[in-house]
DNA sequence: CTGAAAGCGCTAACAT
DNA sequence: ATGTTAGCGCTTTCAG
């Protein structure tokens, strides 16, 4: 008999079993885009760890369809766990998740009460990657983001005013922008600071992400980093420290933020009850300094 | 009645649907790591496109899992369709897939005889790269390459070798290196090339993630690209063109391989019907002379 | 301990 | 047009 399944080939119907058995053995992953570094380590590290506990990973990236569609098919197609980045600071799409009783956790994002999460201590990276700026004597300090509903965004901000603050030096509204984080918008910012009459001495961007399309365009406009301009990212992405770009950076190291965010969601699925609490999990920053900063001229 | 299923956010059980549709509306992605950039273009621009057509993605990697398994569940999961990079030149998968009836494409890599699939034409690649070395005078030239069990590395190395044949130039076999293309391997391997008491004055990488990996190493040495040694690559990736980086390369440039991969499956799955004949796609290459390749001295 | 039957939530075919 | 029913391929329960 299980000679014959061998010999016949059968595949059980893992369509069929899911209907009885409510449990589809995947998760689905709504991640932020591939164009940006982070996504990439946090998405590849997420399917690895899944395949590893014999779990499915559906994918979807933001953008291309709208994320209520997108969480409307992953509930319906009775997903085990969901692992999102995509979520705003004050998302409707929060208490649909969390009452579809439906195990998850956020990633890098969070909402801004409550939840099961893991994020980058975003605030005190803003900061201190800021005050590394100040104590190399920058003042003239320009700040590249993307939209502040999204704490990532929010947080860094936040940690760059308060560092700001602290120092006693004033920012100069002309210098933050707020962007879509793509290359294209990068670019046309940084072109445009650098031919400010009094352009600015350091440039924050809020991803490592931003900073490469940063100093793209600095290095086209034959300008050199860091002797005419200071540029520092966070995230600290595994290209940043290619010898060729050295980019400057903060990040979380010790641990990977995906596999993190992926073993927290097994162990729920696998414990089964209602979660007794949420699972917060924040990561501590690290400064790493290499070469796209320089002392103030 | 339709306003009772609204206002009870009555969802679907798509896995009930699937089980008497026979149709799953999803595919199935097969893909290379991404610690390989050109895969993470190619894993965007498919998800991308498949949610875009309404189908979602089960996405696996190679190296996690056998890939007998990984086959094994997609098709037990009866997905409408594989997009699959993952094959070897003669592998046993590729009949178990074609008895399967699941329409299906392979992407960047191919079997030996038959199937559908997109790559690029790579003989020709190897071969171009290689006489864009030969032009500016090099003769000693390294080969870093992966498993020749695999077609793009075959065929790149066979144009290579082409090349250097029809320009009447002997390899030293001192200088060619198969590696399972991580960047630990080829670091280990670009150091003990330019320790050679003759070292290459140029080396060609088999794929543009590790002609990264083979700059850093040559950078970390203190040595420098393209005076010390000319490096290219082949595939043309993102990251090639950044102005930090300026890596000779060659690709394919008005498609992108994903995309064309994808649209060709979901034609296929739309159509329905047995395939009248075999896609094979070949994408031409093209020659992108940047700043790592030089004349020799 | 083995074998038959019920039922998961849908769709499609059929009858009203 | 509307409502009823069979059945997709499994697992689980219940009888034998």
């Amino acid at each position: 008999m299980l000679q014959a399944m061998e010999t016949l080939r059968y595949q059980p119907n893992l369509i069929a079993r899911s209907l009885v058995t409510n449990s589809t053995k995947t998760i689905a992953l709504i991640s932020g885009t591939l164009k940006n570094g982070f996504f990439v380590e946090t998405t590849d590290s997420i399917i690895n760890l899944a395949t590893k506990h014999g779990y499915k990973t559906m994918v979807y990236f933001e953008g291309e369809a709208k994320l209520k569609d997108i969480v409307n098919t992953v509930m319906g197609n009775k997903v085990d766990g969901i692992l999102m980045s995509s979520i705003l600071l004050d998302d409707p799409l929060f208490h649909e998740i969390e009452q579809s009783g439906i195990p998850y956790m956020f990633f890098n994002r969070r909402p801004r009460n409550g939840g099961n999460y893991v994020v980058l201590d975003n605030t005190r990276a803003g900061e201190m990657i800021t005050k590394h700026l100040l104590d190399l004597g920058h003042e003239r300090i320009a700040y590249i983001t993307g939209e502040p509903t999204i704490s990532t965004f929010l947080e860094r901000e936040t940690g760059f005013k308060k560092a700001m603050e602290e120092a006693g030096i004033e920012i100069d509204p002309q210098l933050v922008f707020v962007t879509n984080t793509t290359s294209a918008e990068v670019e046309k910012i940084t072109w445009r600071l650098m031919n400010l009459d009094e352009p600015p001495t350091a440039i924050i961007c809020a991803t490592d992400t931003m900073a490469l399309a940063c100093m793209d365009t600095i290095m086209s406009m034959g300008l050199s980093i860091p002797d005419d301009v200071s540029l520092v990212g966070i995230d600290d992405i595994k290209i940043s420290s290619h010898r060729a770009i050295q980019l400057t950076s903060i990040g979380h190291h010790k641990f990977k933020m995906g596999e993190i965010a992926a073993e927290n969601l097994i162990e729920m699925i696998q414990q089964g009850e209602r979660p007794k609490q949420l699972r917060q999990i924040v990561l501590q920053p690290e400064l790493i300094v290499r070469k796209t900063t320089a002392r103030r001229k």
